[in-house]
DNA sequence: ATGGTAGTCGCACTA
């Protein structure tokens, strides 16, 4: 049987519902997980997700700012995590199971992190620092105790590759891609063996770009692009990624312009092919 | 080297 996840940082989700929708319909993943959802809790538009088989919600909001969500065909079991250590609404984390398969779906808001690259003088950067600690000990702790395949998903607000980025030694001093939030969060993925969809599938000589600013008016044109968000798998979905091959992966980087208001960021889609 | 845009709690903040 085949699993198909999907991550999508919207910024809004209340404006762009039916941009939302749309990738829904055409898509059908098993499990969306929405960063950037800014709205409280309460005021997420659960109906139209419904209406359109995604009868199971867990959401995490909060006013104006950050939020995440995880909308699902599956059922969902909400599991209770702590990673932001400022308490923001950053995070859902999520059992997925049926009759079949259990694996645990976490979708992750990291931290931008601010313009300064040093956590002494800049706060949100040692923000964005301490968040990705929290989720190397919580997986840590995690580990030990319940072996069961993890999923990974979300606006990391990080490129970690040379490739990941437009230029790569334009950007090293630039937040997102500096190489102290490199190296953590490559601590993170080796401490447990994490895959790295995007970069399991593909060469790493392509170039890959997951979101480009606002700021700038051609963005596919002028293609100065970042692959900020992901989806990583522990080591024993490693084959269920691998066999559904290249086009099982797929950064949706038409929807940057598929509507006159888009997201920043595109969706990204992963097939697990757990037959 | 700077500034550019977008969204919300809209004249300030986050990204």
């Amino acid at each position: 049987m085949q699993i198909k996840l999907a991550t999508w940082n919207i910024n809004s989700v209340r404006l762009r519902i039916d941009q939302v929708l749309r990738f829904l319909k055409e898509e059908s993943p098993d499990v969306l997980g929405l960063q950037e959802i800014k709205c409280e809790t309460h005021l997420f538009p659960k109906e139209p997700f419904i209406n359109a088989g995604y009868k199971y919600i867990e959401v995490d909001g909060m006013k104006g700012y950050h939020g995440a969500a995880t909308v699902s065909k599956l059922s969902l079991k909400r599991l209770d995590t702590k990673f932001c250590p400022l308490g923001h609404s950053r995070h859902v984390s999520t059992l997925v199971s049926n009759k079949n398969l259990s694996f645990e779906f976490h979708n992750f808001y990291i931290p931008a992190g601010g313009d300064i690259a040093d956590p002494k003088e800049n706060e949100k950067f040692k923000h964005k620092l301490d968040f990705i600690e929290n989720m190397r000990t919580y997986f840590s702790m995690r580990y030990k105790k319940m072996p069961s395949p993890q999923v990974l998903v979300g606006d990391f607000n990080i490129a970690p590759h040379e490739n990941d980025v437009w230029n790569h030694k334009q950007l090293l001093k630039v937040v997102s891609h500096t190489p102290i939030e490199v190296s953590i969060l490559k601590d993170l993925q080796k401490a447990h063996n994490f895959i790295d969809c995007s970069r399991a599938l593909y060469n790493d000589e392509d170039k890959l770009f997951s979101w480009w600013s606002y700021r700038g008016r051609n963005p596919l044109e002028s293609n100065r692009g970042r692959r900020l968000d992901h989806i990583w798998v522990s080591s024993d979905l490693k084959n269920a990624v691998e066999s559904s091959g290249k086009q099982g992966h797929i950064i949706h980087t038409p929807c940057r312009i598929w509507a006159p208001k888009p997201s920043d960021h595109v969706p990204i889609t992963q097939i697990l092919n757990l037959s």
